[in-house]
DNA sequence: ACCAAAAATGCAACTTCGTTGCAATAGCTA
DNA sequence: TAGCTATTGCAACGAAGTTGCATTTTTGGT
């Protein structure tokens, strides 16, 4: 993942993004600018835990004005426990590897798809036994419909 | 997805299972059989309602027990909300778009790697925003800890 | 530095989700 | 069909996530 990020430089993803600095949004922005995995709710959590008081609810809502403002991504993950990870200029999409034992998360080098084949070689350091590709994006009649939208002036 | 499946069919895939033929489970294996996209929980306890009165409890454990077997798989997404298709030789591991805005969940063409490249061409029926490749499996540590565990004798 | 407006947080309550233990019921085999 | 075993239903629980509202904190202008 990402090299240490000191708070000053956290400090400055609030500010270019134009979001007030307070010391909830602080905290959950270094450790995920600090981890070397993608955290899930309860890691950071358990982080937060020793660093200040805050309401679990300020976490969520933290987390979905990150994703929304595009500085932190989510990581889907079956089970219902998604993952989060900084997204930064320095740090990708990428993939990742989920171990089925002890549910860790790693982050894999970012590939394009025309690397991944020879990518995919013989003998990684994981024993791979699925590959899930989830794209998303706007659907033909939605974009179709956003288009209507705005052609009509509607928000 | 898959062509439609009769009744039959479903039938044979928990016989051939060695599953007992419950009312419950041969109707949620129907369900997962006919629907043309994967479902979520909420969209099987939907289509389940009008059939059968089945419990919420017993559909998350024929869920998990059809998952098990290899029956079904789960897709995840952002979100929390995960998905069910079956899981069968004529429907082998594939790409899937989700709307951003509909949160409607489609199957791509499966395709390798190497065709990615290519299939990732030009005028596609969706705008595709976000690629996510999720990877799983077991990583270094662990599967060195479950040769161990063989070597030894444990479970 | 201070003050007012706006924004963010905390708190309480609520809904939904998923799980577990146990009793009741249904499927399978002889 | 009788009896054993597996499955389902039920009740209860804990965790996850959301919402409305009161309180506190930021921010920007003076």
């Amino acid at each position: 993942m990402l090299p240490k990020t000191k708070d000053k430089d956290t400090l400055l993803i609030l500010q270019k993004t134009g979001l007030s600095k307070t010391p909830q949004r602080i905290a959950v922005l270094n450790i995920l600018a600090n981890t070397t995995v993608p955290v899930n709710i309860s890691g950071i959590r358990d982080a937060l835990e020793a660093k200040i008081r805050i309401n679990r609810v300020t976490i969520y809502r933290i987390l979905s004005l990150f994703k929304k403002h595009m500085i932190i991504r989510e990581i889907a993950s079956t089970g219902g426990t998604n993952y989060f990870e900084l997204a930064t200029m320095e740090n990708p999409v990428h993939p990742h590897f989920l171990c089925r034992n002890c549910a860790a998360l790693s982050c894999l080098e970012p590939l394009t798809f025309s690397q991944a084949n020879q990518w995919l070689g013989p003998d990684k350091d994981y024993s791979i036994e699925h590959i899930e590709i989830n794209i998303s994006g706007l659907c033909a009649s939605c974009r179709n419909a956003t288009k209507l939208q705005k052609r009509s002036g509607k928000v």
